[in-house]
DNA sequence: TTATTATTTTTGGTTAGCCAAAAACATTAT
DNA sequence: ATAATGTTTTTGGCTAACCAAAAATAATAA
């Protein structure tokens, strides 16, 4: 259908955007996409011309019904692939993004179903984004960094992101298990640290362990 | 590393020339991968400065080692998703050649180990053709089509290349099911069709079904 | 061996996707 | 409002992969 360029293209203008229609400007693409502006000037003009973005002449550009759709599909190839490769091949969450990005560009909706339909058809990646439906259709919901909680927050935790067994043990020690209720108490002003109360007991988390705990904000 | 293209000629200059290192003319690549003989000439010099082939002015391309060792590479890569697709995703197996042709030219050796590996890391894929290790050794055998099999061989049933359900009932219904020992008695003149003793039973087979059976020549 | 046919190569030309440098345009700060 | 800075566009150029048409070679048949 169309090329890998245009669909990084794509979807990198649809990250960009934040998902809904936000202009986005040439210095970012190039930015992301490691070329210079000269080529954005010119790839911009030419997904134009093939009606996936709306570009308008030292402004901006953003997706179109058809170029959000197509980015959409390419979003959900590639968070499949990601939790196919996580989840049933034994790929580590940090493997997977760089062999994903090949693997999304193959264009067979077949193929996507039954990965899907084998990972029991998720609305979520194991790092807590949502994966876009066939009709490119995303389930919204409240997962956040546990490091963007904020105090009094009640939060449900859902996933990590980082699957060394060091922070494995470390959340084992902790008796922060997938699923279990916590709620924010204090955050550190000087480093950031966060105490929260889980199954009854207080705890304090490091920045750092909170930037790999995804939750649910409730 | 190399480009799809480049992966592409070496794949079909393999197959070519048989897996051994016999020379191929420029037409007959032009065929195979759809392009005018001129645009050959070009490739194929282009590949000789790489050193992956001896290309010799109007005479012929054959492979060096290291073309080789790189089709062979690319090679197991198809193989092993077409089987990976057929036997862990449940496609049909006149579906996965195509799709294979995308997914071999994704270069990540750890995928191709943990597919391979969740695999049981198979020497054959269910058409009987040889899958090369990681170092490209092709493991040799006597892998044929019932069809191609003649008067008094004896042969084991080690595969089907047809998965339909009305295959697999014709086969149930002639007791011919993998692994069993079969011996041909006679190939029919007129229409090709064979009789054959299995299971101390004699039973005819269409040329058809015979396409469609892997067996080896014991 | 000469004519015919097939294959290969050369030449000139195209498109996609990229870059560098310079010019045009916007934005921001003073 | 003007200068300084940042962003965008234009222009000219490049490489990989392709094609068409013509010229050169090789192979085959008469």
């Amino acid at each position: 259908m169309q090329s890998e360029t245009i669909e990084n293209y794509l979807k990198t203008i649809y990250h960009l955007s934040g998902g809904n229609g936000t202009i986005v400007n040439n210095k970012q693409l190039a930015d992301k996409l490691n070329v210079i502006p000269a080529t954005v000037t010119e790839a911009v003009k030419k997904l134009h011309d093939l009606k996936f973005v709306i570009y308008e002449k030292s402004y901006g550009t953003r997706l179109t019904a058809l170029g959000s759709k197509t980015a959409l599909s390419i979003v959900r190839r590639h968070r499949i692939w990601e939790t196919y490769l996580a989840n049933e091949l034994g790929f580590g969450w940090d493997e997977v993004h760089e062999i994903a990005e090949e693997l999304e560009h193959i264009k067979n909706d077949k193929l996507i179903r039954k990965l899907s339909e084998k990972l029991g058809n998720p609305s979520f990646d194991p790092h807590g984004d949502p994966i876009p439906d066939e009709k490119g259709k995303i389930q919204k919901s409240n997962f956040i960094k546990l490091s963007e909680a904020k105090v009094k927050y009640n939060c449900k935790i859902m996933g990590v992101t980082d699957h060394s067994t060091a922070f494995l043990k470390y959340l084992e020690k902790h008796e922060l298990i997938i699923g279990a209720s916590i709620s924010i108490k204090i955050i550190e002003e000087f480093d950031n640290s966060i105490v929260l109360v889980c199954q009854k007991k207080e705890v304090s988390i490091s920045p750092k362990a909170a930037e790999s705990i995804i939750v649910e904000a409730l």
